[in-house]
This record gives C-alpha cells, structure tokens and sequence, in this order.
DNA sequence: GATGAATGAGAGTTCATTCAT
DNA sequence: GATGAATGAACTCTCATTCAT
C-alpha cells in the first residue's frame, strides 16, 4: 500500500486511495481538523498539504511544512509519495472522483433535464465549497503538476466537463433549452463561476452553500432555457 | 517572442520610478520593433515578464529568466523595478487601468441597461481574450504579491466590480432585470466564467474572441433578465 | 553463522563464504546469472549487489535497488549482512580469495620460471574477464570502503602481489630476466594493465578472454626477459 | 566568461579554461597549494575540488566541502560552474588538453620511433605523477560524468590513445617493433600501467617520477621491440 | 546607468539504518 | 526470520537580492 520511490510515473493515483478519499470528503468546508494522531502518517500529510496549498499556493509550501504540520518528518512523507508533486496528485485525484460520482449519480437520476441539470449545478457549487480548499487549488496549482500528471488531470477533467455537457445537449433536444447554445460554451461559463468560488467565497460571510448554489442554478437555468 | 498582446496599451511601467519615462521614450531612429530591442528596456521587461509568467507562474520564472528574454542584465531590471513583486504589480496595475477606463465608458454611454451590460459584458471578454497572458496571470498569481500590494489590487478590483454591480442594480430597478437577483452574486458569477477564460481559451481554436463574447454576454443577459 | 555483523572487521567474511565463492566462480563473464529464487538468499544479494556496483558505482547504487534486484526486503539484506560497506567486504574477500588460491597453484606447479609466470599471467587475465564486474569493482570502490576494511583488503592484496612479484625475483636470480629490473615496479606495471581490463574490455568485442590473456603474457615476458 | 546556469551539456569545456589551464599545469604533485586568496574564485574552486575529488572520491566530496575549502560560498560555485558535474568535466578538459598537447608534440619530434615512443612513455609518467591528483580522479570518476559529458571525454580520450597507436604501428611497419603485436592491445597495456599509478605511487615513496618513467618507458620498449 | 560576482537561506529529495511487530 | 514504516542528516541546486565598480 505504501508507495515508495515510485519513479515511475506510469502508475495511478490509485496507492492511497481508499483512505484518502474517505478523509477527503469528511474534510470540512475551508480547511482540515487539527492534525490529530489518530488518522493515519499519509491521510494526515494529505490533509496539512491541502490546507496549506489552499493558504498560501503550491510552490510557497515547502515540505518542510507540510511534515511539521503533520508531526513527521521529510522521510516519512517519501515513504508514502514519490514527490511534492505527488502529493498533490492525490489531492487532485480526490476531487475528481468525488466530483464525478455525484454528476453520475444526478444525471442518472429521476426528473426531466432542467430538474437534473439544476440539481447538477447546485450540487456541485455545494461541494466546491464544502471542499473550498480543493476548489481553491485546482486551478491555480494544475500547471505546477508535472507534464503527465497534468495531463492526466486533464483528461478526468475533460470526462467530467462532457458528462455535463451532455446534459446541456439533452436540454437543447428535447426543446426544454435554447436551440442557439453552444454546449461547450454553457459549460465553461458555468464552471468558471464555480472555480471562482475558490476566490470569493467565505464560510464566515452571508451566504451559505446553499444559498449561493440555489442562486447560481437559477442564473444557469435561466440562461439556457427556452424563453 | 509571440507577444498577443494589443499593441495600444501605450501606458509606460511609470510606477517605481522617475526615470522610466526619459528611457520609455526613446523611440530613437524611428525603426520599427522588429526584434523588441527597439523599445524601451521596462517595456520590454515588463512584455517578457507577462509572458513567462502566464507561461510558467510567477514563482517558476525566475529573474534571471526575465532579464535574459529581454536581453538585458540583473542589474537593469532592479534599475527600474524594486523586485520581482513590483514587476507583477505593475501588470496587475496595468490591466485594472485598462479594464476600468472600458467599464467607465461604457457604462456612461448611450442605451438602456440591458445594452449596455450586454456591451459591457461583451467588452470585458474581449478585452480578457486579447490579454489573455494577463488574464490567466490575475487570479493565479494575485496571492504571490506582497500584502500591500495585494490590497492595493483588491480594492480596485472591488471597485471594479462595484461599478458592474451598480449596472446590475440599475436593470433591477428599472425592472429590466429580475427582482429576486442578488446583484453580488451575479457579478461574481460572470466574472468567474471571465477569468476562467485564461484557462481554457485558445487563440488557434475555433470561436473568435467576438463568438465568445457574443455568447456570454448573452448568457449573462438572459441569466438576469425578466422572463 | 548466520550474523556476520561484526565491526571489529577480523575478516571473518567467512559466515556466508563457502556458497559466496562457489556462486562467484561461476559467475560467467561480464555479469550474473538473472538472479533466480533457486539460489539463497544471501548470494543473491551479493551477485545483486555485485552487477549493479560494477555497472553504477558503490555510491550511487542504493541499498533499496540492491534488496529490490535481489527481491527481498531491506529487513533480510541487513539480516545477513551488516552494512552496505559489509557486503562490498565480502565481494572484496570472494576475489581475492580466488586469485590467491589461483596464483598460489600456478607458482607452486611445474614448468620454469618463465612458463609459470607466464601462465600466472595469462591466469589472472582470463580470470578478471570472466569476472569482469569484479575487477570494474576493485580499484573504483576500495576507498569507498570503511578504513578498517580498506586496511584488511590493502593488506590481502599485497600478499597476492608479493606473490607476484616473487615469481620475477625468483627469474632474475635465474638469469632469466633481465638484471636491472626492479621487481616491485614490474609487478605494479603489470597489473595496472590487468586492472585496466575493466574499463576496456567488452566480452561481445572481437577479442577472447584467451586472446587478450596470451599477448599481454607475451607481452610481459617480453618487457622483463633477458634479450 | 562566466558560465552562469548553463543547462544544456553541449558546450565545451572551454569557459573557463585559459585560467584553468594555467592553474592545473602550475599545481604540484600530489595536491594543490594551500588555496591562497590570491588566486581567482574558479581557479580555486577547481584547485580544491581535485584536491578533494581525488582524496575521498567524487560521491563523496560534498559542494559544501569544496565550497569551505575555497572559502567562497556554494552560490559562487554555482555562478562559475553548472553543476558539481560540471566541475568535474573541467577536470578532465585541463588534464586531456594537457597530455594531448604533450604527445602532440613528442611525436611529431625528431628520433626515430622507438625514440620517440620511449619518450613519449616517460613523459606520460611523469606528467601523472605531477599530476597525481588528475591522474585518481581520471577512471574512478569518469562514469560519474553525465552521459554527454562522459561520452566528450571518452571520444577524447581515444583520440589521445589513437595517437599513441600510431606510434606503435609506425614501429611496426618500420620493423623496429614485432609484427605480432596488437597495436590496441599494447596502448591498453600500457595506459593500464599508467592509470595505475595513481593508485601505488606516493611523493614521499622511495622512487622519484623519473625514475619510474624511465623503467615503464624501458618495460614498454623490451615488450614492443623486435627481440 | 548598468554590471555581474557573490551571498545566504532554503528548496526538494535521497538514503543507510533502526526497530516494533 | 523477516518486515516496512519512519528517521534525520546530508545531499545538490536555486534564487531574489545586494553592492563595489
């Protein structure tokens, strides 16, 4: 389970997974728990490496910070990932899983396509913010991941992107929206509203998730359904 | 050398010193800037630092990569710039002046709300299109400045988006635009799809920075828009 | 039997040593057999550890690749050997033991002075190639060595060339060598060129182990015989 | 003239090599003078690295030790030279353009050709043990080169070897020397003799460098010349 | 006005070795 | 007998900045 001194960048994020995606959603909205010893040496570094990361930026994290805030040392961290850039491999590969559960599940699910495309929507502005500190790093730290590391991002990113747009592309046939829409369009309209959450949104001010996910499905819906 | 930036932005880095005007000016021998050895050495720093920057991060460019791209030495570029930083506030500075002069004109001008929000809206994208090392720079590197400087900048992106707000605000009250708008939100969604174009947009792709323009100005109207 | 752990460095390699020689001979040249499970697992590490010192150099092969080659864990090398610095001992002791035995047979044996060295010659040609990583290893990793060690192996070796170099005393009594030659430095003549073999010599190049051994006998007999 | 951050391995060796090479022909056998401030920065961070290369080895020479021992700071190492490796290369460059221009010269000099490769043997003796240092440094630590580099070095080295064989084959043809020789196979020999050197020969021992040159240039000669 | 040598602190990473299990 | 998580020190290299010239 553990992965040391993977050279290799052929490999999966798949080394950590099952517990890391398990501490990843219990994340609480804008950052982690105090680092207690009770969760395991890798879920720990994990969760200081994207508090930190959200707080101050990637290349402004050392490692050195990230093993004081988890309690280990250098070594321990190289025990379980191969890098720096490892680490936020992982984190990536958390919320991407997360995120494409959850369209999966919605779009499949019951109700006509404006229904599912809003439930999509505010679901997906809840948990950006419920994982601000994800939401925060993805874009502003993608193209610090290595080239294939990057890459492979953006290919999962791409998967989810055409998962949603193809309920834009539902909406259109079936008549419920716009016949004048580009899909791709819609899409990066709506998703460079919701990473931009990262940047203006404070758990401590007036609104909460829901408010603002009720509020932003709305101006999508109106913005592609039929007038 | 591939520089897509408009060549009208004829504001000088005056910022940090007095001296950069007399050397800004030296348009000496009247050739034209074939090779940028023509204009004047904080202009060409600040061009090469814009587009390393939106290459690579601001912490991944180093000095010493700035000085070389535009052919001149260390010592030069703290002759003009007081640090790094101040060579990003300078672009940040750059762009904000841009940006707001367009809001400001457009926003006095003729028509009625609704046209004149969709102008804006349409202005501000291509705008962001044609400076686009600029737009992908603003929110990824924003948290690399230095504590004034970054308050600076914020306070006039604020008053930036005030002023687009107040836009808002007028169409609602006109009755133009929906009541149940929040004029906050609204802006900080059009603006997180603006941004966002830094990270998806392609000069050579197939939607002219018109097209896109045209689509999110439209989306945004019929997003707060009375049915 | 099984700790040779010891640092007071008594030479007393000889825990694993009856299987380490037996592997060692049969040691093809250039190189080991693909480490199959048939063999122990102590030899394994040591013919592991042997190729991989030859091919990159004691300091730069790290003991996690020597366990992984060999196909155990760090847990097992340090079981059977006390260090990293222990295991290039015991490939030091598995070497000279050879030669030594190898030399002493050869002087030992029948023929005149001329025909022994000769043969003791050629031998020691015939057997480096054949175990080429060997030789590659002796002189590039002796000071890499800890002191004692180095000390022990230091002194083994001038043994082996006292050996040697008694051989031409023993010819120059003879009146078969020439008068004026000053045995210590033919011996140090010669094997620079035999220690040399492992920077040169390709076991798929156009000359036999045989080949090279029978002209640079020639050749020494040459150097040091009455004309 | 300085090299500051040179990444790509294709130039030469000659950025600093005027003062290198004066430096390196003036240090003495054995080592180098205590490293006087008199002296520039690259030349003594060169004096000390060989210094330091050859008593503990490349691997185990730190930049931070070669750094003290010029009394300069690693970021001065760092401004001269590429890389530690590089360091190395500039090694090898001074003591390859050395020994080739020495040959060079013999060789085209007057005598006929067992004079000349008598000649040129003793002063490749004497040259390595002037030049002691070099001469550990040279085969313990090529393959610690980068491959280009390592590859630059070898291709000069066997243009040197090549020269030498000349010399051997033209006694050859002439008949001075045996037609069973292996020319390739007696330059071998021989530069194993002098390689060696490096390892048995002490300035304190009993035999002078002359001394020495003179009984390999005479072990060389017995072994090449027709009897 | 402009240079470029030099700094010094800190970066990410590696590694032989230990030890509780 | 064997494991592998964890250590901690050392490693090479980078970089924004300064300052004598």
């Amino acid at each position: 389970m553990a992965r040391n001194r993977t050279s290799g960048d052929g490999d999966d994020a798949a080394g950590t997974s099952g517990t890391t995606a398990a501490e990843g959603t219990t994340a609480a909205a804008g950052g982690s728990r105090t680092s207690g010893a009770a969760t395991g040496v890798p879920e720990r570094l994990l969760a200081e490496a994207t508090r930190l990361f959200a707080e101050r930026g990637y290349d402004r994290t050392s490692v050195q910070e990230i093993v004081a805030a988890a309690g280990v040392t250098k070594g321990a961290l190289y025990h379980y990932f191969g890098s720096k850039d490892d680490l936020l491999h992982e984190i990536y590969g958390r919320v991407l899983r997360l995120q494409m559960e959850r369209l999966d599940a919605i779009a499949a699910g019951p109700g006509d396509v404006s229904e599912r495309l809003a439930e999509a929507a505010a679901d997906v502005v809840v948990t950006s913010i419920e994982n601000l500190d994800d939401t925060k790093i993805f874009f502003r730290s993608m193209h610090q991941l290595g080239p294939d590391k990057q890459k492979a991002v953006r290919a999962e990113r791409r998967r989810y992107h055409e998962r949603f747009r193809s309920l834009v592309e539902e909406g259109r046939r079936d008549g419920h929206f716009r016949a004048d829409l580009n899909p791709d369009l819609v899409v990066d309209f709506f998703f460079g509203s919701v990473h931009h959450l990262g940047i203006w949104y404070r758990a401590d001010g007036p609104l909460s998730a829901q408010q603002v996910a009720a509020e932003f499905s709305d101006l999508l819906l109106h913005s592609v359904r039929r007038p």
